[in-house]
DNA sequence: TAGATTGTTAATCGATTAACAATC
DNA sequence: TAGATTGTTAATCGATTAACAATC
C-alpha cells in the first residue's frame, strides 16, 4: 500500500502495527516515555529493521541512541490506521457472531468503529435491541448508508446470503468491507475488503496440531 | 510448513485451502464432480500453478484434461487440515465472543472442533450454562484438560488475563491455543500458537479506507 | 491425433534481513 | 569522545509466477 508519505507498507506489515501499538500501550500504562526497535521486535517476533520500516510508514522519526517517543508514536500509529477519528457502520447479520460485534466496546473505544445499526432478514429478529442498537429490515440498508454517509459494512450473515449483503452495502456506497463470511465477494475493484472468516484461522490451527501429532507419531512409531 | 508426504507449503498456503474447500463444495452442491485449477484459481484470486502446489501438499493427483475429483479433493482437503476427525477444545472467556464461539455449530459439524468446557473467573457466570455447556472456574483448567487429554485451547479473555490462561493451557498439556487476545503469548516453543485478534484484521481495513479517503481527497484538491 | 490440463523446474518478484554510514 | 540506535541501501530468502514437458 502507498501511504501519503510516499512510503510503501506491506499487508503484513499493516498486521503488525495493531501488535506494535498494544505493546507500546503497555509500555506507556507502565510509565515509560522512549522505546527503541529492539523490544518491539523481540515482542512481535521480527527482525528490528523491520519494525522501523513500519514506524517509518507511520511518518515517526526516531532519535539514535534513545529511540521514539512512545506518546507520539501511539498517536502517528492510531492516526495511521484511522483509529483517532469514528468512523460509523453497519452490521448485516445480527446472529450470533453479529451480537458479539455490536457489544464490543473496545472498536468504539478505542479502535473508532461506531457499528450505529444492524440489519437483519429475519422477521423474529427485526425490531428487537442488540447492546441498544435496534434490528432493521436488510431492505433498508442501502438507502439508509447512502443517506448516513455509511462508509464501512460489516458481513455477518449466513455464506449464501454474503454476496447479496455485499451487494446492497456497495449499492449504498460503502466503500469498506469487513468480511465474516467464507466467501470471496464480488465487488467494484475500489471496494476495500476485509477477510476475517473464523475457518481460514481454525484451518492453520487445526492442520498444524495434526502435521504435529502424525510426526510425533510416525517417529515414535519408526524411531 | 512440512508435511508427511515430503512437501510443504507455506502459512498463506495454508489459509487458502479453507477458501478452496469451499468453493468446491458448492460446485459439489451445484452436482459438478471435477473441477481444474484455473475456476479455483480464479474465485480465491490467485495463481492456478499456486492451487496446483496446494492441492498437491494435501496429496490430491489430478488427472489432465479432467482435472480433480470433486469429491476426493474435499475428503483429501478436510484430512489435511484435520476436519474429518473431531478434536475437544477447552474455551478461556465466557463473555461476549466466548459466547460466540460456543454458538458456532459450524466448529463442530464442519470442521471438528467440539468445545466442551468454557472457563471464567466471573463468580457470576461460573455455574451458568452456554449452548448447553456449564461454565467452569478457571482454577479447574488445568487439571481437567490433562485428564481428559484436551490438545486443543481457546483463549478469549480481556488482554491483561490472556498469558495467565495460556500459561493453564500448557501446564495441562494443551499443545495447540487459538489466541483472540491482542497478546504475543510467551508459551514453550513446540506450543502451536494461531492469533486470530480481530483488531489486527479491523487495523487493515481501517488503514486502507482511511488511505483512500486521504489520496482522493489530495487528488480533489491538487487536480 | 490434437489439445487441455497437470506437475515440476526455472525465473521473477517482493518481503525480510544484513550491513553500515549518520547522528544524537 | 565513545557508543547505542536510527535510517537506508544492498544482499538474501521465500513465495509467486512463467515456461514447458508429460499425459490423458
Amino acid at each position: 500500500m502507498n501511504t501519503e508519505n510516499g512510503k510503501t507498507i506491506s499487508d503484513r506489515g499493516l498486521r503488525r502495527l495493531p501488535k506494535i501499538l498494544s505493546y507500546i500501550k503497555d509500555l506507556s500504562r507502565y510509565g515509560e516515555e522512549t522505546v527503541s526497535c529492539t523490544p518491539i521486535a523481540q515482542y512481535i517476533g521480527c527482525d528490528p529493521t523491520q519494525v522501523r520500516k513500519d514506524l517509518s510508514a507511520c511518518g515517526a522519526v526516531g532519535r539514535p541512541r534513545t529511540g521514539f517517543e512512545i506518546d507520539e508514536l501511539i498517536r502517528l500509529i492510531e492516526d495511521f490506521l484511522g483509529w483517532n477519528n469514528t468512523s460509523e457502520a453497519f452490521l448485516a447479520g445480527a446472529g450470533n457472531l453479529g451480537s458479539a460485534l455490536l457489544g464490543f466496546e473496545k472498536f468504539r473505544q478505542q479502535q473508532g468503529l461506531n457499528i450505529v445499526s444492524a440489519f437483519d432478514n429475519d422477521q423474529a429478529k427485526i425490531g428487537t435491541e442488540i447492546y441498544g442498537r435496534e434490528v432493521l429490515p436488510m431492505s433498508k440498508l442501502s438507502n439508509l448508508a447512502r443517506r448516513m454517509h455509511v462508509l464501512i459494512g460489516i458481513i455477518a450473515v449466513p455464506a449464501d446470503s454474503a454476496q447479496g449483503a455485499a451487494d446492497a452495502m456497495v449499492a449504498g456506497g460503502i466503500r469498506a468491507i469487513w468480511n465474516f463470511s467464507p466467501k470471496t465477494l464480488d465487488v467494484p475493484e475500489e471496494t476495500i475488503v476485509e477477510n476475517a472468516d473464523l475457518s481460514v484461522s481454525l484451518g492453520v490451527l487445526t492442520a498444524k496440531l495434526q502435521q504435529e501429532l502424525l510426526t510425533s507419531h510416525t517417529s515414535r512409531t519408526t524411531g
